[in-house]
DNA sequence: GCAAAAGTGTTCGGGATACACCCATGA
DNA sequence: TCATGGGTGTATCCCGAACACTTTTGC
């Protein structure tokens, strides 16, 4: 067995809807390398933990949400020999989706950490250390795309939600407008995507809607379509 | 910086389809642990080695081919702590297609490799050692996925194919026939999908086909449709 | 009443499906 | 001539896009 000298981490791309915009949760570096730069939130994998263990826990210290009914996933691993200064350190990434956060970003350590729109970042290649653009971009474009074949828009959104703030989050993380009527009916009528919980909210102006939660469907028949 | 001890690795799900059938190329093991057992193929990822480098040379070494013409992509990465009974094992999956070899499978190391049918080996899930099932599933997983989307199914072509040759990858790989007539009409349309070469064959019987190679896209407007 | 958002009805066009039908070769 | 697969035409159905219109609240 060769072991050769190796870190292992796990880094997270936290995003969020707020303002009607797709936020990433990042943090500002305390230490070298890359001091004072802009990153995302993640760590070291401490032996005999699983990865998607790491993650919950970094998620968990950086939102301080108890991580257990957040969405996470794992998008892809990067290893390139000379991705960190420090020596070789291989990470694998995760996409975590929170719906908006009445409390403010807790304490994490010392590093401060807040919301960012991520086009903004998206925007300028240079703004995050190591290869975190890399790493965000694969993350939005995994989020992006998992709106149309799956029901995930729902981890954006409270427990309780109407379609219209459904709706909003995908014209957030897509970027582009939808006529309500269609997504109103679009979502209703694909089975098992939204349950009607029989209440109605009026928080959005205008006439009552129903309040709506997640339903059981794991793919969407047929799929939302984009533009 | 702490470095624990720790193995990294790349396993190769390496498909192709072979008188009709999905199949994945896989080797028997030869030394502890899983002695005997079947086993992806894969290795331990070299010091200053990319990942991806690490998995076209395990690709090369497998299959004879020089692999740099090869679709490879990452699947995902597993982790669990206790998956290689000798130690902390991380292995990154990498995603091989590749079109039915003229020339059998090169010499390997030593261990014996042989082409096996996909979903024989998925519907026994203790076939496979380690976690490799799992792997195995996800990786065909992403393959049935990715041809509704994307050109990929040339990927199991040759360079020169007929429309009816790529109707048996989508016949192949999703396990469904697909009606001739419409698959033809279908590829055909769809921008940049296939080109004409201007040739045609009678390798197949019956009236002569025309050959087409790959087209340039890199994704499928509108995608194909599964059943 | 008026503004604003929820929700329904309707029309239109394109793609999926099913299948009839013709074409070009080898045997 | 027949068998075999290649390829085209066409009718039907469903779904997505567009948008007119009605409903139900707050102010």
């Amino acid at each position: 067995m060769d072991f050769e000298p190796l870190g292992l981490a796990t880094d997270l791309v936290i995003l969020t809807v707020r303002d009607g915009r797709l936020q990433v949760l990042l943090i500002r570096r305390g230490i070298p390398p890359y001091r004072g730069r802009w990153a995302l939130p993640g760590g070291f994998v401490r032996p005999d933990e699983d990865l998607e263990t790491t993650a919950r826990r970094e998620l968990a210290e950086e939102t301080g949400l108890s991580a257990e009914r957040i969405h996470l996933e794992q998008v892809a691993t990067y290893g390139a020999p000379d991705r960190d200064p420090r020596g070789r350190v291989v990470s694998v990434a995760y996409l975590a989706l929170v719906p908006d956060l009445p409390a403010p970003v807790a304490g994490s350590d010392a590093a401060s950490a807040s919301w960012v729109d991520a086009t903004d970042v998206l925007d300028d290649s240079g703004r995050l250390a190591f290869d975190h653009h890399r790493i965000l971009a694969d993350g939005v474009e995994r989020a992006r795309a998992k709106l149309e074949y799956s029901p995930l828009a729902t981890a954006f959104c409270p427990a309780e939600f109407t379609i219209s703030e459904l709706r909003g989050v995908y014209e957030a993380v897509w970027g582009l407008p939808l006529d309500p009527r269609n997504f109103h009916r679009k979502v209703t009528k694909t089975r098992d995507f939204v349950a009607p919980i029989g209440t109605t909210t009026t928080r959005d102006g205008g006439r009552p809607a129903q309040l709506f939660h997640r339903g059981t469907a794991t793919t969407l028949h047929p799929p939302m379509t984009r533009g």
